[in-house]
DNA sequence: CCGAATGTCTCGATGACCGAGAGGTTAGGG
DNA sequence: CCCTAACCTCTCGGTCATCGAGACATTCGG
């Protein structure tokens, strides 16, 4: 590794602090759940909720499975906890009475908000000393890295 | 969210660009842990102690609970499953014979270069198109999101 | 109106994780 | 040389997230 960046112009270097950068965003998703009672997969299911309702295409108990990857079972268990600790609620389908569709509370609505938000201001405003010309190229290389990751196989 | 894309040149975007991608790397780590067997925390772990191993620096039991976040007994189970699984070896420590170091198999190790390795060069391949300028933007920024991310309590 | 398809939930089993504490190892002071 | 405190790892028992299989309710097409 340490060898190989010798003359890649300091790309593998970009690799790894990418890689730095999700660890570190996996670790403030911690941050977020512990004091909510909340564990890894109940934050995804959360953010796809809110995701989805944001979208104006509310979830469904099987979309959310979908979404995070998790078996039917698993989606009762999740939404149980979920509605328990009072972030979501169950809402019969008034169209077709076999779903059901998940809306958060206004009070995790409102945390979710705060926390994640709050976040995207602080980042939005460090990049105040980036030119458009800087950004542009940000856009463009995460545009190619995500292609990259989503065709690796 | 979207009413804030307004007037933020693009940097609202960036955020959400950066949240796919984080989460796209998330599926390509479960699609490692899969076929190997391995869980989320397993694969955390290997890497860890890849990563150790390649500084000099070998991993003891305690050490690596302390990188991956877990009680000593989670470490010894998780221990022993990748040692079950032959990706790693315990060895006593020989001049402190409390400790246990954890080496990779020459396979594993391996294994995981084909994968991580094959990635990380197709991410740097796909760094072709961009100039030193532009990548020295993507430097700063990178730095300047995680400078944020690590802050942000 | 009936049967197939669909969406969710229940049940029992499996495995990852933690807290508490046991057991062996080291270092330092009498 | 021994005793004790500190340290590192492992064992045990319990909790919780997840899954596969299948039950139940609802919808839809013929």
């Amino acid at each position: 590794m340490v060898e190989v960046a010798r003359n890649d112009g300091g790309r593998v270097e970009l690799a790894l602090l990418l890689r730095r950068l999700t660890v570190e965003l996996d670790a403030v998703g911690e941050r977020f759940a512990k004091p909510h009672g909340l564990g890894r997969t109940d934050v995804r299911a959360v953010i796809a909720i809110m995701d989805a309702t944001r979208r104006g295409e509310p979830l469904t108990a099987g979309g959310l499975g979908a979404a995070v990857g998790l078996s039917s079972a698993s989606v009762t268990a999740l939404v149980d906890r979920l509605e328990r600790a009072g972030h979501v609620h169950r809402v019969r389908d008034a169209t077709d009475r076999r779903r059901v569709v998940l809306q958060m509370s206004e009070a995790s609505m409102a945390a979710g908000a705060a926390f994640f938000g709050g976040l995207q201001r602080e980042l939005v405003a460090a990049m105040d000393g980036f030119s458009d010309d800087d950004l542009d190229s940000v856009r463009r290389w995460l545009t190619a890295m995500t292609e990259v990751v989503v065709a690796h196989r």
